[in-house]
DNA sequence: ATTATCTATAGATCTATAGATAATGC
DNA sequence: ATTATCTATAGATCTATAGATAATGC
């Protein structure tokens, strides 16, 4: 899967050509995304993803100035496409009347899209240093901030029962960890249920509707 | 905090004493077990996993045949230390006329209690060689299913509303990560919630209630 | 004699860079 | 002249083991 990227300007370069540095950090991304979910970060050795990339490693080093910025920029790429795919998503869930089941729906199906991005990130965050780990941790909540939003308006039109703000926020966050769920579980999940399944007895479950 | 440990039987050994093993063995994970957690599996060398539990870097390969031997060490007897902490909390909460509320009470108090074990199972447990991963997985599913065997009980005696087995199973699941969320979202959740105002917002939602 | 422990290091990486070469634009 | 790329390797680890030494029990 193609994740897009935008985090150039945090990266040192020594190449002046602005244009030039966001394409090779692009192919960068691209390699090592796929090099991360095979073997994980520490396994993965900067030559495999330059030669990936297809360029020397000599290169490689002209574009960032350590592995880690490396998974920096992967761990930013994946984000931006989780965020993409929810916003997206939610203007979908908004087409009819829209309802948190709905919600729930588009969301669960980007996690499952998702799958080995979403695992990669649970995985590898730790191993970013500490102001970029903050970066990546403050992307998670905006994105759970977006379905703050969403049952907030659902509240406001009526179409979700009243509820404090904290329990909001927390409902929220389980919604997004449910998703996640589905890819740091799916070796047990995915024998059980189908998507489909997993979808329909978690929308009831955080709805709390019995069957 | 101490972690319990018996899973010398898996690992090759020099050593012909069974009751010295034992004891290195546990040396080991407890000195591994807080280097892990600080620096992480991969920026651990062997060298100060031997120095923290008292020994050379050769007395340590008497012991043990890789690096990954010690992680897996440390991950069983974190989930030793898991489900010997759910096991009793069952136990526990079972004094009284047992509820699903008390029951998820006295989970995630060990899961606040534990926080830094669970959370290193996260992060480290892709590391593994095959073989353990699936040994380690195996330990996640049976902690899962005693929530399952509390929750039949439950709705056995009618303290708990009839439910279908996989929607069961799912629920027990959902209460296991819920319990997890608390220690790889903290940087988050501890800055706004207390352990028992999560406890009490979470124990809602789950059964469903509203406010 | 056997068992356990230690010291010293082989051997194998891997990241990051220095310095040489090629490509581009004036 | 300037910018981008490559090759070759310095320098720094780190895991795992061989061989020497100490401790234990008969």
């Amino acid at each position: 899967m193609m994740v897009s990227f935008d985090r150039t300007k945090d990266i040192l370069t020594q190449i002046k050509n602005p244009e030039l540095v966001k394409r090779r950090h692009r192919q960068i991304v691209d390699a090592a995304v796929q090099l991360f979910i095979e073997h994980g970060f520490h396994k993965t050795t900067t030559r495999q993803i330059a030669a990936a990339a297809g360029f020397s490693i000599g290169s490689l080093y002209e574009y960032i100035s350590s592995k880690e910025d490396i998974l920096y920029l992967v761990c930013d790429a994946i984000h931006a496409e989780v965020e993409r795919g929810v916003s997206e998503a939610m203007a979908r869930a908004a087409g009819g009347r829209s309802s948190l089941g709905e919600v729930i729906r588009e969301y669960f199906l980007v996690c499952n899209r998702m799958s080995d991005h979403i695992l990669l990130i649970y995985q590898e965050t730790q191993s970013l240093p500490p102001q970029w780990r903050k970066k990546v941790l403050e992307n998670e909540v905006r994105i759970t901030g977006i379905f703050v939003e969403v049952m907030a308006h659902l509240i406001s039109t009526g179409d979700l029962p009243q509820l404090s703000d904290r329990a909001m926020e927390l409902m929220a966050h389980n919604i997004s960890v449910l998703g996640h769920m589905w890819t740091f579980r799916s070796w047990f999940l995915a024998r059980h249920y189908s998507i489909d399944d997993y979808i329909e007895l978690q929308t009831r479950f955080i709805l709390g509707l019995s069957e």
